[in-house]
RNA sequence: GGCGGGGUAGCCAAGUGGUAAGGCCGGGCUCUGCAAAAGCCCCAUGCGUGGGUUCAAUUCCCACCCCCGCCUCCA
């Protein structure tokens, strides 16, 4: 559905500058995002940056690309090892309630489904050949540990993306207690050589057995799955150092070839002005949101158009609210224009047109949504005064479904429970009897239950509060 | 210390060398059995502070003050 035309451009990590955005093998865009590690329930944060990812996969439909999305699922390393220890459930068990509950998740937000959701467990041997091709060109060494790491050394470039200076990450570094076994402190690791805290996880290597590192499932996984050298690798800002450094370092001495094109970050949340930490008691995740009333799409909204990506964004329940309300007067709009008869839509109108311009340059503007949904909130008054002027209308059902290719909303689907569907009832009759004492007060019973009624030309509509 | 991002109305937030989008909240009016929704109107002479450049700066330059992130756990 290519409904902008306008030259897309996208900040570039990497050069730190605005790009015009330019596929190797247009229409297609190979894409790749970091996913979760999946050992525990996810946090509001972990969705900022999937519903970023998400943005990005709707807009590039939008301006006409293909984008094919694979995104990563970490499902071995010390933090799911112990989660699983912890509850006396195999890696794997753990793992994959974990993913359930992830995708649960995704699903409230309207996220739409990677492509392709490789598991790092089952592509050990890719990361097993690419660490041997690093072992016989030099760039990496086996340590005295049964480890493998890679040589930093061996990579001028190393530090580019992060502009970091090699120098500075001499001193002053946290040191763990394996850092023995490495040539240089910068130094990652590959290949991890077992230990008895990992119990029964492990895999076969030509070092022995161990499991692999965490930067480099994502390097091996996404070349297998989008070649070589592809379009954008994105995620959280705090990847770029040292996880997206890493994977460029051994993905180009591996293959010699560019690796990524496009390097994209979204930027942290912060929770009532700190960051989230489990000592605050302000990690969130999206059960909690929905246990005090809201859903899902109350928080896709806010959480995607409070501020632009590239902008800390401070979670409040405030801004939930507001988030809510302006959800609530989008979703009264569509339900008001929806009841009209077709022959009031003008088809294409210069207004309709307008906005859908204005739309796409904002968003064409390294995905400027905050921008664009201002456009937005001024057509949806005009076309309001329109309507209750009885003016032309712009063609909204063709419209509509481009602005919601982006913002994801779909429909409220909220069915009142059977009971306040009966007291809805009896208000029904109760005002046909024209008895207000009696409609008023199974209003305030409906209230009660936590819906709330409004009388319109077509009868009565219940809605959540 | 190094690198980077910010400080715009009660809250959130976009933006531009020519005089401040949008959302939420709030106030007034119209409409409505009531209520809600919707519409109309109002709500920053002001964009961290002090200088400078300019006919003109919130937007450029300099200095300063605060806040936040990254510097090998982290979306």
């Amino acid at each position: 559905m290519t409904r902008c035309r306008t030259p897309l451009h996208l900040f570039n990590t990497f050069s730190r500058t605005l790009e015009e955005f330019r596929p190797i093998a247009p229409p297609k865009v190979r894409l790749y995002a970091c996913g979760p590690t999946v050992y525990g329930r996810a946090h509001l944060g972990n969705f900022r940056t999937f519903l970023f990812v998400d943005l990005l996969r709707r807009l590039l439909t939008l301006f006409g690309f293909e984008p094919e999305l694979v995104m990563n699922y970490t499902d071995v390393d010390d933090k799911t090892i112990a989660a699983a220890r912890a509850a006396s459930l195999a890696l794997r068990e753990l793992t994959s309630r974990q993913i359930d509950l992830f995708e649960e998740d995704m699903k409230t937000l309207h996220i739409l489904l990677p492509d392709r959701r490789p598991k790092a467990t089952d592509h050990i041997g890719l990361m097993i050949a690419m660490i041997e091709k690093l072992l016989q060109n030099g760039h990496a060494y086996l340590g005295e540990d049964r480890s493998v790491y890679f040589r930093i050394s061996s990579f001028p470039d190393y530090g580019r993306l992060a502009h970091l200076d090699r120098q500075g990450l001499q001193p002053g570094a946290r040191i763990a207690q394996d850092e023995y076994a490495k040539e240089s402190i910068g130094d990652f690791v590959l290949w991890k050589g077992w230990k008895p805290e990992d119990g029964e996880v492990g895999w076969d290597s030509p070092w022995g057995r161990g499991r692999p590192g965490w930067h480099i499932e994502c390097s091996a996984m996404s070349m297998h799955y989008l070649g070589e050298e592809f379009d954008i690798h994105c995620g959280g800002s705090d990847l770029i150092f040292p996880h997206h450094e890493n994977e460029i370092a051994q993905s180009r001495c591996a293959t010699g070839k560019e690796f990524v094109h496009l390097w994209l970050h979204c930027s942290h949340m912060l929770v009532d002005g700190e960051k989230m930490s489990k000592s605050l008691g302000n990690v969130y995740s999206v059960a909690d949101v929905l246990a005090k009333g809201y859903t899902g799409r109350h928080l896709r909204f806010l959480l995607l158009t409070a501020a632009h990506y590239r902008q800390t964004l401070n979670f409040t329940w405030d801004g939930l609210a507001a988030a809510k309300a302006a959800v609530t007067r989008i979703d009264d709009w569509l339900a008001r224009w929806r009841l009209l008869p077709a022959e009031r839509f003008a088809g294409a109108t210069p207004e309709g047109e307008a906005f859908l311009a204005a739309f796409c340059t904002s968003l064409a503007d390294d995905l400027n949504l905050p921008d664009a949904l201002g456009h937005f909130f001024e057509f949806l008054r005009a076309t309001n005064r329109a309507l209750d002027r009885n003016a032309p209308m712009p063609d909204l059902p063709a419209l509509w479904p481009t602005i919601d290719a982006v913002l994801g909303l779909g429909e409220p689907a909220d069915a009142p429970p059977s009971q306040v569907q009966e007291l809805a009832e009896r208000r029904a009759a109760a005002r046909r009897r024209r008895d207000w004492k009696e409609s008023d007060s199974l209003r305030k019973a409906i209230e009660k239950e936590g819906w709330t009624v409004r009388d319109t030309a077509k009868g009565q509509e219940v809605r959540r509060r």
